[in-house]
DNA sequence: TTTCATATACCTGATTTCAGGTAAAAACAC
DNA sequence: GTGTTTTTACCTGAAATCAGGTATATGAAA
């Protein structure tokens, strides 16, 4: 599908903070012939200001990034060029993250521990019309280990005030006290949230609690 | 200093999972003349089977690495290696993390958003024997908002080892059990780091080692 | 309007933690 | 090799949590 007659050169923009990834990517990319990285930035802001007057065909930015982060920049930069297309890159994948980049109008999802290999493969699909995601993403995303965020019940109001009164090892008591309520009825919150997220007591439902963003 | 009449080669190895960011500083130190790269990671482990039979003067390596954290291993290389310089890089700088390196030994942390002439100045400026840090991380270790390392105390390895096993849930009972320990002793270590820490109770404990992760 | 989830409140008994001590090997540092 | 830290171990009693129930009011959703 991509071996036509006149090779087109294809233009690529790359966004990270980092200099030094700035270098690494195109260092990568040098090996692609029809692959040229016109411009770098180190923020959103400038990447925006550039893609107005140059045309781009696909643009490598990293999701995060000192003022806009990349999911949003992604949704700004679709909303007015639908046809460019954007690929995500992080350090550690997060099943939300990705899942929001792609919804944003992101065509892909790469890791940078990613290969050369795999790289080049990434992006000729990407180009092709594909949505790519580096194999660590994959692993992620499609195994439905543990939670997905459809399975993680919330948290309500009230279990959420008792439970950062928790984290700052207040008692039932005196977290009953505070939020003027029985002691009792504390006691039934807190049951209620070990059974919630099936742990066994007050430490594991912390651990869960902040390692899950619920609080 | 440093304007021999033999200009010394020194050897440089880098540690990063992310094969980006190798080729990224790779390139970025192609440019300085008396600097060599003879090797580089994407562990830990590799790295420390390497330098047990090859000469090393300089390590850079990142903090965030898949199985040993860049902190212990640099306290592991500084123990049988004392003379190699250590350099940790990272892409955002907390300040607990850059003083328990400079703490384990090592001789300097730079952002990834370093620049190409500041990556030369603390290059040099470390094989000279300076502790060094890119101008990001100066910023935040100078201001002396939040707390210093040193009103943290560090867990004990029997106590990190307790404190994990907490934050899964188990009680007294099932952490002597699990690491063959009397009832008695995992009581006494639980207290000690309450009192540490000064804390009320396991819940706050956990709130606190995640935020300042010391687990 | 009926149902469902949330928030509220109560009872009891077993288990566990917390706080106050002491103390002695073992490992590590100087 | 002396001193410090870490790890180990023990005792006791008060306080708190956990686990098993039940039950009512309220507001949102179907």
């Amino acid at each position: 599908m991509r071996k036509d007659t006149i090779d087109k050169i294809y233009k690529v923009v790359i966004v990270d903070d980092h200099p030094m990834v700035i270098t690494g990517i195109s260092s990568l990319m040098s090996d692609f012939k029809d692959i040229r990285i016109v411009k770098s930035f180190e923020s959103g802001e400038n990447l925006l200001a550039y893609i107005k007057s140059n045309k781009v065909d696909l643009i490598f930015m990293d999701i995060f990034l000192p003022e806009i982060n990349g999911i949003d920049l992604c949704k700004t930069i679709k909303v007015e060029f639908p046809s460019v297309i954007v690929i995500a890159m992080s350090s550690q994948s997060e099943r939300s993250l990705v899942m929001q980049f792609i919804q944003n109008g992101g065509n892909g999802y790469i890791l940078k521990s990613i290969s050369l290999e795999e790289l080049r493969k990434c992006i000729y699909d990407a180009l092709a019309g594909e949505i790519i995601f580096s194999s660590d993403v994959k692993k992620i995303i499609s195994n439905p280990q543990s939670l997905d965020l459809n399975e993680i019940p919330m948290l309500s109001r009230r279990e959420k005030d008792i439970l950062v009164l928790l984290t700052e090892g207040k008692s039932t008591q005196e977290i009953a006290d505070a939020l003027f309520l029985s002691f009792l009825t504390v006691q039934t919150h807190r049951r209620n949230m070990l059974n919630k997220y099936q742990v066994k007591n007050v430490a594991e439902l912390i651990n869960f609690a902040l390692k899950n963003k619920l609080i």
